[in-house]
DNA sequence: GCCAACGTTGGC
DNA sequence: GCCAACGTTGGC
């Protein structure tokens, strides 16, 4: 299995509105980054991922599912676009906040601290665990 | 709200 | 195919 990170402005699609979808999950579209169509390509049913608001709250909110693979964004007729579908899985014990992430130095590679524009990226085996850990979540 | 970083577009 | 211009993301 293999581990992510979802960003998502809260405005937009909040941790709430996902949970709101229960186990049917949603389409994590909208997506318009190669690098970001790439890794939900890559991505396999079961998968885990982080939910992490950006630009308000900057935090790390909940684990996510990856529940359909990927296809055709419905939002788009723009052939290049594809996405996956998530479902809400349970949220962390706490939230952790990008400002402490930076602080831990088993985050020092994360994708998350070093580039801040990619909205769906790879989180290693050991970040997620790291995580997991220091948020009482369980994994 | 500002602006740095980054990705994409399009003229040449 | 290069690269300047432009648009967008997202932390601050």
């Amino acid at each position: 299995m293999a581990y992510w990170l979802f960003k998502s402005e809260p405005d937009v699609w909040s941790w709430d509105d996902q949970v709101a979808k229960g186990d049917v999950g949603e389409e994590w579209h909208g997506v318009r980054n190669y690098q970001a169509r790439n890794n939900m390509r890559a991505m396999k049913l079961g998968d885990r991922g982080f939910f992490y608001h950006s630009r308000t709250g900057l935090e790390i909110v909940g684990i996510v599912e990856v529940c359909a693979l990927s296809h055709p964004d419905s939002t788009t007729e723009d052939h290049r676009w594809d996405c996956v579908d998530i479902r809400a899985v349970r949220p962390t014990g706490r939230a952790i906040t990008l400002a402490e992430m930076k602080n831990h130095p088993e985050l020092e590679n994360m994708v998350l601290v070093n580039n801040t524009r990619l909205s769906v990226q790879p989180v290693s085996v050991a970040e997620w665990l790291h995580i997991c850990g220091v948020t009482g979540t369980e994994p």
